[in-house]
DNA sequence: CTAAAAACAATTTTT
DNA sequence: TTGTTTTTAG
């Protein structure tokens, strides 16, 4: 069934470890995974568990399905067999409580969830028009901040920031999210907190159902979702969390490592477990993995050790600019083509000259992440006819059909809709009523919307199968014309893309259900019937550093590797900040199965400029002999020497010191007062500033 | 109301 | 430079 033979014996212990509360802090490449799902086969059949008294929580669903998968494998279930863990991500977990006991959380059980734009756009509607949209952005990420700390609007909100308008956005957009019916990310994981919080019947029904409750990436939890799993687990539950303090990258997101340490705290009596035996890389790669991330303060600490191999010596190269560097990794590439390769970079924007190059050799990539199938413009109105008839409340959805393609229905006629919203419980309603104080094109562009609304919701109704309606929408709606056009314009392949979307809707039933299921799917699993993860021999893989958490690779390229790139200068400032790049250029190292390299540009391309750069001070932080062609920049120190107090010479001002060191536009500026008394601002990427020995 | 011109930013992003 | 959003002229 099930065997502990291959495991080591910190492995097996956290296989087989008992009901106490377990923190299991496991490095890079400790087979964690392994960990995880042996435990619960032992579980299962040692332990006499049923497999659907088990709850795993994951972080994505990419691992969900894999973890799902490789438990049945282990346990050789029939994947349809009745009891089966559930192995779900935190928002899916959610959703589907709040769905199944929805009047608890007064909610419809088919509401549908509102993603980051949904959310944009329902602040939008909140602030006044002339606000601009970056301060729209900024609220939006502020109350999606709040509910990651599982805060309200009647909290102390000064955590997340002193906007002295944010708890009266925050308690207004609340309001217009449950008049419309729908849920968004955060609320997914509050809500079911309040509904655990507040229904003692349910959450005893809940500690009975799921005994053993098992979380994967721990370091990445939030804190609604530490809430959450404080709500979850009762005394009688067997509760282990898995995770690695110094892979946490998304603080930003509002993931606290503290959680590490909150968790003995909130779970008296939990034995830790390390796991430190990597079983991915080699020696040399390990090295300086652990150079790396020991420089940061805030971590519990871990050594990882190995018995694989030395390796060979990872290398750094400096390089003249992004298109060089390109020419470098295909060069790299071109000479061993069958080494599985993956290029890592902090931005998305630094994958276009490495598309580009590639594209010219006709190597073979794949570009993993950047946009999200589902976010696009086309696939996103189509879902809005599908959430609008799910939902005639749903205001965001409405306001993203009710003019596309132009019937002539535009800010004024939204405001007639709009007043009546008041007497109408929904906005299908409300059209219906303002209908009779419109004319002319408005008119009859609304009787069109409503024939439209009313012709589409029940061919919906009226089709046992989900696809051919989504199919009749696209067609009906317009959008199939309108976005066939825009290709034509653009030379885009929308209209390919909603055909994808039809075939994504295939698995689903024409019902309720099915539909809901449906918008589900696709708002939390934006990966869900996308992009084959086979792996297509010499297909090098190009991906930001964050996305490649949890993932491997033979050869590893981790590129861009420059002071205001990597890291950026704003976050350097902040020893926080520069610690989770640290974390992030800890993850990037420990990707790399045998070989891995560094690069960095001596000039790079930034919004249409050319920038002097340097080498990341993160390399300086590197004993310079473990890395091949460290040695060289080591002189730099990782550091541009234009700080404060370094005394310069300039052709026509003379000599003088550096009395402020800042960024315009990404550019380096110094402030500069000369001997004479003068003070100038110059940018040294263009002025020929020398520096001088500071004795002079 | 719509389309073209001007203005304006430019991390990372599991859900 | 690029892509997006607001402004403006038709």
């Amino acid at each position: 069934m099930f065997s502990l033979d291959t495991l080591n014996e910190r492995q097996k212990e956290a296989v087989l470890h008992g009901k106490a509360p377990l923190l299991i802090l496991a490095g890079a490449g400790s087979g964690k995974t392994r960990v995880i799902t042996t435990r619960i086969a032992w579980l299962i059949s040692e332990m006499q568990f049923r497999p659907d008294q088990i709850l795993a929580v994951t972080f994505t669903n990419k691992a969900a399905r894999e973890m799902q998968e490789r438990v049945v494998n282990l346990l050789t279930l029939d994947a349809n067999a009745e009891s089966l863990p559930m192995v779900k991500t935190f928002h899916s977990f959610c959703a589907w409580m709040l769905r199944r006991n929805a009047a608890l959380a007064a909610l419809d059980p088919y509401f549908t969830i509102y993603d980051d734009d949904d959310s944009l756009a329902l602040v939008k509607t909140i602030l006044p028009a002339k606000v601009p949209p970056a301060e729209a952005r900024q609220f939006q990420h502020w109350i999606s901040r709040c509910k990651d700390d599982n805060l309200t609007p009647d909290d102390e909100l000064t955590s997340i920031s002193a906007h002295p308008d944010l708890a009266e956005v925050f308690a207004l957009y609340e309001a217009k999210l449950t008049a419309s019916g729908n849920v968004d990310f955060g609320g997914l994981i509050q809500k079911s907190v309040q509904m655990l919080r507040t229904h003692n019947g349910f959450q005893n029904r809940m500690r009975q159902k799921f005994q053993v409750v098992l979380v994967d990436e721990y370091q990445d939890c939030n804190g609604a979702q530490f809430e959450l799993l404080k709500e979850l687990a009762g005394p009688e539950t067997w509760l282990a969390v898995v995770g690695d303090d110094d892979q946490s990258i998304y603080r930003f997101r509002g993931a606290d490592v503290g959680h590490i340490l909150g968790f003995q705290e909130r779970f008296p009596g939990t034995n830790v477990i390390r796991l430190e035996e990597n079983y991915r890389s080699t020696g040399r790669i390990l090295a300086v993995a652990g150079q790396v991330v020991a420089k940061n303060q805030g971590r519990l600490g871990k050594t990882l050790w190995t018995k694989n191999p030395e390796g060979q010596k990872p290398r750094f190269v400096l390089i003249e600019d992004q298109d060089a560097e390109a020419q470098w990794a295909l060069e790299l590439i071109r000479r061993s083509p069958l080494t599985q390769t993956a290029i890592l970079y902090r931005t998305n924007a630094q994958s276009r000259a490495f598309e580009a190059a590639f594209v010219r050799a006709k190597v073979p990539y794949r570009i993993v992440g950047s946009v999200r199938f589902f976010a696009r413009e086309e696939i996103k109105d189509v879902l809005a006819w599908l959430a609008f008839l799910n939902n005639p409340r749903d205001g965001i959805a409405f306001g993203r059909i009710i003019n596309k393609p132009a019937r002539g229905l535009g800010a004024t006629a939204l405001g007639h809709i709009e007043n009546h919203l008041g007497f109408a419980n929904n906005w299908l309603d409300a059209c219906g009523l303002a209908l009779g104080d419109m004319k002319g094109k408005a008119k009859s562009g609304l009787g069109q919307f409503l024939s439209l609304a009313s012709e589409l919701g029940s061919l919906l109704e009226n089709s046992p199968q989900l696809a051919p309606a989504v199919n009749e929408i696209i067609e009906k709606s317009g959008l199939a014309e309108y976005h066939q056009q825009q290709d034509e314009v653009q030379s885009t392949s929308r209209r390919q893309n909603l055909d994808e979307l039809v075939s994504a809707a295939a698995p689903f039933a024409g019902s309720r259900e099915g539909l809901s299921q449906f918008l589900e799917t696709i708002e939390l699993d934006a990966a869900a019937s996308r992009e084959s993860d086979e792996e297509v021999p010499g297909t090098v893989t190009l991906i930001t550093m964050h996305n490649t958490k949890g993932l491997e690779f033979d050869r590893v390229l981790v590129t861009g590797l420059e002071d205001g790139l990597f890291p950026r200068d704003e976050t350097a400032q902040d020893r926080d900040e520069l610690e989770e790049e640290r974390r992030l250029f800890y993850v990037a190292i420990t990707r790399a199965r045998k070989e891995l390299w560094f690069s960095a540009c001596k000039r790079r391309l930034l919004h249409g400029r050319f920038l002097d750069r340097s080498p990341s001070r993160f390399l300086a932080e590197i004993t310079p002999t473990d890395v091949d062609g460290l040695g060289q920049v080591a002189s730099a120190g990782g550091n541009d020497g234009w700080v404060p107090g370094q005394r310069v010479y300039h052709d026509d001002y003379g000599s003088g010191t550096v009395v402020k060191k800042w960024y315009n536009g990404g550019e380096l500026a110094l402030d500069v007062r000369f001997d004479s008394g003068r003070m100038g601002r110059f940018l040294p990427a263009y002025t020929p500033l020398e520096k001088m020995a500071s004795d002079d």
